[in-house]
DNA sequence: AAAAGTACCAACCGCCGGTAG
DNA sequence: ACTACCGGCGGTTGGTACTTT
C-alpha cells in the first residue's frame, strides 16, 4: 500500500536527534497528516508510517515521561477490563500517555499469566499495588468477564461496558450532572484518576465496580453522552 | 567481575477501515 | 463499483539496561 511504496531505501531502527529535529520542523510547518509527504519535504529517509509513529509515540507536545502513576496503573487495569487490548482507545482516557506505551505497560506487568512479575515487586516506584490488591482486582476481573478462563481474561469484554466506565466516572464525580460530563470528558478522566489515588489507599481497589449491574437503566444514554479525551 | 537472566521500551510489521479518484 | 492510498491499530521483535547468581 501507501505506506510501503518502493520497500527499498528507507532508513529503519532507532531515530536520529537530526531525524527527530526534521521531523518536528516538518510537523511545524504543515501539521500532522500527511506523512507520506515528511520524506519528500524533510529528506528524511523514513516512510510515513515510521515517522507517524515516532511522531505519536515520542515527538508530540504533552507526552508523559517516566513510570506510569499508581492510579494511571489502577485506571488501566480497569480500562482493560472493560475493553481488552483496545490500546488506542484506553489511553484516550489517560491524556499524555501513548497506546504504546501501554501495550508495553500491559505486556511487562501482565502477561505473566496474571501474577506480578517477580522484579516487579522490587522496583522502587512500585506503587501501592500489593499482590493481595492484586488478586483482588483479577478475581473481580473473572467475575465481571462471567468466565474463569484466561484466555476469555485474555480476549475480552466488549465495547458496550463503555457503561461501567461512565458508573466509574459517576462514583468519581456524583455531584457532575450529564451535561457536565459531556462537555469535559478529560475533567472526567482525571477526576477518576483523583478518584483512583482515594480508593486504592483506602486498599478498597475497584471491586466494587465489578458489582455493578452490567446494564445500567440509562445506558443509552451514557453511552451517547460518554466521550474521551481525542 | 563476569555471565546469565529478566525487564523495559522503541520501533517494525501486517492488517483493516475510510476515502478520494 | 473498484482501486489505490492514507492513517491507524494491535501484535511482535530486537536492543539495551538492569538485576541476579
Amino acid at each position: 500500500m501507501g505506506w510501503r511504496m518502493a520497500d527499498q531505501g528507507w532508513r529503519k531502527g532507532p531515530w536520529t536527534p537530526a531525524e527527530d529535529k526534521l521531523l518536528a520542523e516538518y510537523v511545524a510547518l504543515h501539521g500532522e497528516g500527511r506523512w507520506s509527504s515528511v520524506a519528500g519535504y524533510t529528506g528524511l529517509k523514513r516512510n510515513g508510517k515510521s515517522c507517524r509513529l515516532r511522531w505519536v509515540n515520542y515527538l508530540r507536545p504533552g507526552l508523559k515521561k517516566g513510570q506510569l502513576s499508581p492510579q494511571e496503573e489502577g485506571i488501566i487495569i480497569e480500562l482493560h477490563a472493560l475493553w481488552g487490548n483496545k490500546w488506542s482507545t484506553i489511553a484516550r482516557y489517560l491524556p499524555g500517555r501513548t497506546d504504546n506505551e501501554i501495550k508495553n505497560y500491559w505486556r511487562t506487568h501482565f502477561k505473566n499469566s496474571g501474577k506480578p512479575l517477580q522484579h516487579e515487586k522490587k522496583r522502587k516506584y512500585e506503587t501501592h499495588l500489593s499482590y493481595n490488591q492484586e488478586q483482588q482486582v483479577y478475581r473481580a476481573m473473572n467475575t465481571a468477564s462471567s468466565s474463569e478462563s484466561e484466555e476469555n481474561y485474555g480476549g475480552m469484554i466488549t465495547e458496550p461496558s463503555q457503561s461501567k466506565l461512565q458508573e466509574t466516572t459517576a462514583v468519581a464525580w456524583p455531584e457532575a450532572t450529564m451535561e457536565q460530563q459531556q462537555q469535559n470528558p478529560c475533567v472526567m478522566a482525571q477526576d477518576v484518576a483523583r478518584w483512583w489515588d482515594t480508593v486504592s489507599e483506602d486498599g478498597l481497589w475497584s471491586g466494587f465496580l465489578w458489582n455493578q449491574e452490567l446494564n445500567h437503566p440509562n445506558q443509552a444514554a451514557i453511552e451517547q453522552s460518554f466521550s474521551p479525551c481525542y
